[in-house]
DNA sequence: TTCTTTAATCGTATATTTGCGATATAAGAT
DNA sequence: ATCTTATATCGCAAATATACGATTAAAGAA
């Protein structure tokens, strides 16, 4: 492509964006899950759980601490992680807000007494 | 990259990954909160409204199509577009029952009467 | 029919993502 | 000091995503 784009959108939608792309991949969607069931866990555990080369899982893990959903901290050898849950609420309300957003402004054009939609 | 891992994880896993991906671009956040504001919407409304060209927001519109997000129905020589609430929601509470559960296992491990994290 | 308008699609260039093996790093164990 | 373990990073290849101009298609207007 020629030129990026995406600062010439608002940083909330930038920032709603970056959220949903972190959690764009089932790979990292698992992730979460295993973070969230073993509440920490090391780089390694979740190696044996998914089907992917150590290489990749920490790339992953990489980014998911790069876009703030979860914190790494180092033990010894290892690296242990856990899922940065004022991050995860903060954004899941702000999707949220969007989303009562969009459902209000449906509401008011398109509710019972409203107009009726002129296609779709 | 050598071969395709996304289908070595569960449907649910990726069916969210889908959905967020979606909503990873910028450009896409801003289409949806402009068909929530007008109810409904021609391409070209949009182009206007967008920093980028109407082959590119085209493409952007097929793809939230492709996901389900929106509804496109041929209206002479335009297209109309609308939110798909139905879809919309449906991942919206998936989204949110993750983030629920997510919460559950963490505050049964890790509550107040619960085991303090080792780190993070 | 021909012209205009509107939007989808094609072709192309470039950027980013995904994945892995190999290597580097860092700390504890022997 | 050397070995082992655990993880991050590098380098590469292949797949996707992003963006645009040009073209095509489809329908109403002249």
């Amino acid at each position: 492509m020629a030129i990026h784009k995406k600062s010439a959108f608002t940083q909330k939608e930038q920032d709603l964006a970056n959220f949903a792309k972190a959690m764009s991949h089932p790979a990292r969607i698992a992730i979460l899950k295993v973070l969230a069931q073993r509440n920490e866990c090391i780089c390694g555990e979740i190696v044996e759980l998914l089907p992917l080369a150590q290489s990749t899982v920490s790339q992953h893990l990489k980014e998911l601490k790069t876009a703030g959903l979860i914190t790494g901290t180092i033990d010894g050898p290892r690296s242990c992680y856990c899922i940065n849950w004022k991050a995860f609420e903060k954004f899941n309300s702000e999707f949220n807000f969007l989303f009562a957003k969009l459902k209000v402004n449906n509401a008011r054009t398109n509710g019972s007494s409203g107009r009726k939609k002129a296609c779709c």
